[in-house]
DNA sequence: GAATAAATTTAGAACGATTCTAATAAAACT
DNA sequence: AGTTTTATTAGAATCGTTCTAAATTTATTC
């Protein structure tokens, strides 16, 4: 009964995207939502979930995570040039990457305060504002 | 006599990077740093090599841009996942992003207050931090 | 619960940015 | 000048990602 339960909530997730509970979406939502927040990219979540016997491919693994993202599920992240993130912690908060791991650890909101910033053109707005502490030499744990 | 004195202290400004003052280096040198900061792409720097006559290859430029960013003169940028900028002010300082124009302004050092965070790991080092403030539907105007 | 329509998945091709390779050319040294 | 070292280059290769078009699955209609 647990784990029907956990089953009915991912699929009322994917549901609620706007999005057909299909066995691929379900699966790859089942393994980003499943624990606390994550960080991953599209090819350590097709490992992943090819890993855990359900065989996505990585085209759909790509289409999810950014039918995921639209829908609000997950936030892309970009700290690497040439390698896309995907965050399931959509709420406002910064980042510490570990550059020899390749990990990220988030960094709450409260840590930072931005002051003045230069006045934007007409029509501009902000989307975002990402902040990216790089760390060197430092292992995954502690 | 004004030419001449530009051209010995981008010279000087290769020679003093470790680097031999070859005729590739010193027109994208020149390219980078003769007028204020700038923030560009190796595709960017080679087409307006180009464009100025200075033939050189892509590979090059790439090489370039590497070696002088490994000696401290330039930096390299993470805004855009799947392209890397390579900014001429290697002071600290800060970014806004136009994401429609793929523009990068300077945001003053100042402007930014990191309060307190998360302790490192042991040996781990803060090797940089970087605020990426993201705009939407601004021009590059004003 | 077939038939139909609409959305999804997929393998593999294509892509764009970047790096590599191995051959040529230029620079520095003797 | 001759020799050694370093740099440049064209083109191939690589890598992450996107595209294509066909096959499959899901939802809807009878
Ligand atoms: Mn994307
Ligand atoms: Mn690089
Ligand atoms: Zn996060
Ligand atoms: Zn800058």
């Amino acid at each position: 009964m647990r784990q029907a339960a956990v089953a009915n909530e991912i699929t009322e997730l994917v549901r609620t995207a706007g999005l057909r509970p299909t066995r691929q979406r379900l699966s790859l939502a089942g393994l980003l939502f499943s624990g606390g927040g994550r960080h991953i990219t599209a090819e350590q979540l097709h490992a992943e979930s090819l890993g855990e016997g359900f065989s996505v491919s990585l085209a759909t693994v790509y289409n999810t995570l950014h039918q995921f993202t639209t829908a609000g599920l997950l936030r892309e992240l970009v700290v690497d040039s040439g390698r896309s993130y995907f965050d399931t912690n959509v709420s406002r908060h910064h980042h510490l990457f570990f550059e020899d791991s390749g990990e990220l650890r988030d960094v709450s909101d409260n840590s930072v305060v931005i002051g003045d910033l230069p006045a934007l053109p007409e029509g501009a707005s902000i989307s975002r504002i990402d902040i990216i502490i790089r760390v060197k030499n430092g292992g995954s744990s502690g």
